[in-house]
DNA sequence: GAGTTTGAAACT
DNA sequence: CAGTTTCAAACTC
């Protein structure tokens, strides 16, 4: 079954389609069983893999020597999984790039059934300690799923579903899923296993074991291998750091041996599976079904990824990541690789990963594109088991709910000169452990370091990635997509796609950056947002973002800052140096494209708009806005101007501009503005952008003088400030010289500190006396205007008597 | 800062 | 798809 429609992939970013493929083939002819282990032996915890079908589950074990079915992979990439146990798990694949895989300390992997159904309704299910989840690894988009399955009751549903799922069992209650992105870039995941022993990590609220965080970090970057650390929230530790699972996929350069990767997932492929036809039920790609009974529920994350050829595509398969007991954070950060030309196959990855009470559904386009990812919660006491919860689908009509957030319970920060949105997404209900302050995790990567979420019933943490790291791995944020999706036990969930998806519908994860997408019905305290990818360069500023206030979202404006997006092709440098213009909109709410904030995917922030929507307060109405801009235009939150041909020099717009009256040479003109020169597509007319406009060439020169002076201008007034206040802060005024010095000179900190005192003194009489405002001003300047005089005088004192004594 | 110009976006 | 209207930014004064 074919995730996405070729409709939805010819709407996809060409960045998306340029990915490499990376075909997903299924491997009927391995028959392998999935291996199982469980070094913790938690009796709380499954250690058995519910796999009835061995053959094509993918399994992680710590422990499991065998790894079953090969893995098809694109030729060139290379998936591996490390983990600090040495005992490697090969995963053959068909293809030649090795998947390794290699078992956490104690993490035991398991292999159950994920299904989903004809109705939407996907259950994964398995021990806590098992994952389970139809397992499709796709070169071309560079994403692994992952199944989590969170109770044994949903093992038995998949079981029944009678899908091959591959299934992924980790018994530490945290995972660290790292995609790859395009070109070469490996894609790492990390289980970070929450304690040293299995098992330990599995009760749920107990404050001494950390909430089990799932996450899943894509990073687009070439075959080096980056351990993303993910620090789920203080619970990582350097020590943690290194039991960390890692998943490593590099495309054309395969890991060398030396390199050391450890592959900590064994996948073992069921050919049933793998055949379209699977037993369960098609599965709608993209839909998330949640099935939570009050008692115990389920969580499901699937992430789905488009096929553009319906041979790759292989329906069905899902990737379950076993589920922890325990409230889990699942984080989500996928950072698209460079765009690559490499061919468009794709290979869909419909991954169901069942997390406990958490559904999380992640679709990925075919190509290298910016990860998509969805993520939907529903309250597991809304929801019946079988229930199911649409998050996001590749039809329109799997589409069931996206329903925006509760005001009071998200929080958006947005960074300037960062595309990333920081969505806090509480639970008042729920208070989770996750808060726990912890030092900054350390994780493979030194730098990275968790957002901690300090107050508030809930606290969420991101782990945030120094911006260092991220740029190594995804030098081109314009290209590259990243995801964050978090959730805590409070069922929290952010997700951060890197670029503006053109599509809405039926992939939610087309959603432009920022958008904050709702639990469906009942669902009740879950939401899930679409930040942009740069977020994690804003984490390099401040490593540590904390997202804590208890209060609304609202109240948490004043920690919010601008995130922009690159404009018009600009490179991300260009455009995160300086904050993005606030908009006046006052007629679109900012909800249209006439908004330049709504436009690049941004929430206004310190804007000038009136009555403005383009915020959290009202994102089901945002939603719907991009929803009919998507409609309308599946690209208009692409990029207008894409990279050409060959390189910036060939940027151009996307459209072409239709210019009358400017000569496309004012800002009017789009191509004028993003100093790029009109192309063939223009409609413009008069146009005189061209290379050997003369006029162009003036301006441009004059542009450049102007720019020039302004930067002179800029210097000479820090300098002279600068001097001024060097000047100001001379305790010791020079009046020997017999210079005439100007009274300020005598304005030393002595004088300053007597100033204020008696200012201060004022305001204190003023209100013991009960004065109005306005009197208490008056009599506050009035007792400045006499420390003036006498400051003035007392130079003018000091002056004759200097004089005087030179006479 | 107010008013005008401009062209993209939205609408018909 | 073309024509018109709406809109907000760019620009001018």
């Amino acid at each position: 079954m074919d995730v996405v429609s070729p409709e939805l992939n010819s709407l996809l970013p060409d960045e998306i389609m340029d990915t490499e493929a990376i075909e997903d083939v299924p491997h009927s002819h391995s028959g392998t069983t999935a291996t199982q282990s469980e070094p913790s032996g938690d009796t709380s915890v499954p250690m058995e893999t519910d796999t009835p079908l061995a053959t094509e589950n993918l399994t992680l074990s710590s422990e499991a020597t065998e790894h079953t079915q090969a893995v098809s992979i694109s030729t060139d990439s290379m998936l591996s999984i490390s983990s600090r146990s040495q005992i490697p798990i090969s995963i053959s694949s068909t293809s030649s790039p090795p998947l390794t895989l290699k078992p956490v300390l104690a993490t035991s992997v398991a292999t159950t059934k994920t299904t989903d159904s004809v109705t939407g309704t996907s259950v994964t299910t398995s021990g806590l300690q098992k994952l389970t989840a139809p397992f499709t690894i796709s070169p071309a988009n560079h994403q692994i799923i992952l199944n989590k399955v969170a109770s044994s009751q949903a093992t038995e549903a998949a079981k029944s579903s009678g899908t091959p799922p591959q299934v992924i069992k980790q018994e530490g209650q945290k995972l660290l899923v790292t995609a790859i992105g395009k070109s070469g870039q490996p894609i790492v995941l990390q289980l970070p296993h929450t304690g040293s022993k299995p098992g330990v990590s599995q009760t749920s609220g107990d404050a001494k074991s950390p909430a089990p965080q799932f996450k899943v970090v894509a990073i687009g970057g070439r075959s080096e291998l980056k351990p993303l650390m993910g620090s789920a929230g203080n619970q990582v530790t350097t020590l943690q750091a290194q039991q960390l699972k890692t998943v490593q996929i590099a495309k054309k350069t395969p890991v060398s041996s030396a390199a050391p990767i450890k592959f900590i997932i064994t996948k073992t492929v069921n050919s049933k599976g793998l055949s379209p036809q699977a037993s369960v039920p098609p599965v709608i790609a993209g839909r998330v079904l949640t099935q939570s009974s009050p008692v115990m529920p389920q969580r499901t994350i699937s992430l789905s990824e488009t096929h553009n050829t319906s041979i790759q595509s292989i329906p069905g398969k899902k990737i379950a990541i076993s589920p922890l007991k325990t409230p889990s954070k699942v984080t989500v950060v996928s950072v698209a690789s460079p765009t690559s030309n490499a061919s468009q196959k794709s290979v869909a990855l419909p991954v169901n990963v069942a997390l406990g009470q958490q559904i999380l559904t992640v679709q990925q386009s075919t190509s290298a594109s910016p990860v998509k990812l969805a993520t939907s919660q529903t309250t597991a006491q809304n929801i019946k088991p079988g229930q199911s919860v649409a998050v996001g689908g590749v039809g329109s009509s799997q589409f069931k709910t996206i329903i925006p957030l509760p005001q009071p319970n998200v929080q958006q920060i947005q960074v300037p000169g960062s595309r990333f949105h920081y969505v806090r997404l509480v639970t008042a209900t729920t208070a989770s452990s996750t808060g726990q302050p912890s030092g900054p995790s350390t994780s493979s990567i030194q730098t990275a370091k968790p957002m901690v979420v300090s107050t508030g019933a809930v606290r969420m943490s991101v782990p945030i990635v120094p911006a260092q790291t991220i740029k190594q791995v995804a030098p081109k944020p314009l290209t590259s997509a990243a995801q964050v999706v978090t959730t805590t036990q409070t069922q929290q969930r952010l997700i951060m796609p890197a670029t503006p998806l053109p599509q809405i519908q039926p992939n939610f994860t087309n959603l432009p950056p920022g958008t904050v997408l709702a639990p469906a019905p009942g669902g009740g305290n879950v939401g899930y947002a679409v930040v942009p990818a740069q977020y994690v360069t804003q984490l390099q500023q401040s490593p540590f973002v904390t997202l804590a206030s208890s209060s609304g979202f609202p109240a948490a404006t004043g920690i919010q800052t601008q995130a922009r997006l690159p404009l018009n092709g600009l490179s991300t440098s260009e455009t995160t140096s300086r904050p993005r213009k606030p908009c006046n909109c006052t007629k679109s709410q900012c909800l249209k494209l006439y908004c330049d904030c709504f436009a690049n995917g941004e929430f206004c922030n310190n804007c000038n708009c009136n009555n403005c929507f383009n915020n959290l307060e009202h994102e089901t109405e945002r939603l719907k806005a991009i929803k009919t801009c998507l409609d309308r235009n599946p690209e208009a939150f692409k990029p207008k101007i894409g990279k050409g041909k060959e390189g910036e020099s060939d940027r151009r717009h996307s459209k072409g501009c239709n210019c009358k009256r400017s000569g496309c040479l004012k800002n009017y003109c789009e191509c004028y503005e993003a100093k790029i020169m009109c192309s063939s597509i223009c409609k413009c007319i008069g146009c005189k952008n061209f290379e050997e406009s003369p006029e162009r060439k003036t301006l441009m020169h004059l542009a450049d003088a102007a720019e020039v002076r302004v930067q002179q201008q800029t210097a000479a007034k820090t300098k002279l400030s600068s001097q001024i206040s060097d000047l100001l802060m001379r305790t010791t005024p020079v009046i020997s010289s017999g210079g005439g010095r100007l009274p300020y000179t005598f304005v030393t900190k002595e004088v300053l500190e007597a100033t204020c005192e008696c200012l201060l003194e004022q305001a204190k009489k003023a209100e013991q006396t009960h004065q109005p405002q306005a009197e208490a001003e008056r009599m506050i300047l009035e007792e400045f205007g006499h420390c003036l005089m006498r400051i003035i005088s007392s130079a003018g004192k000091a002056k004759a008597d200097s004089a005087s004594v030179s006479c």
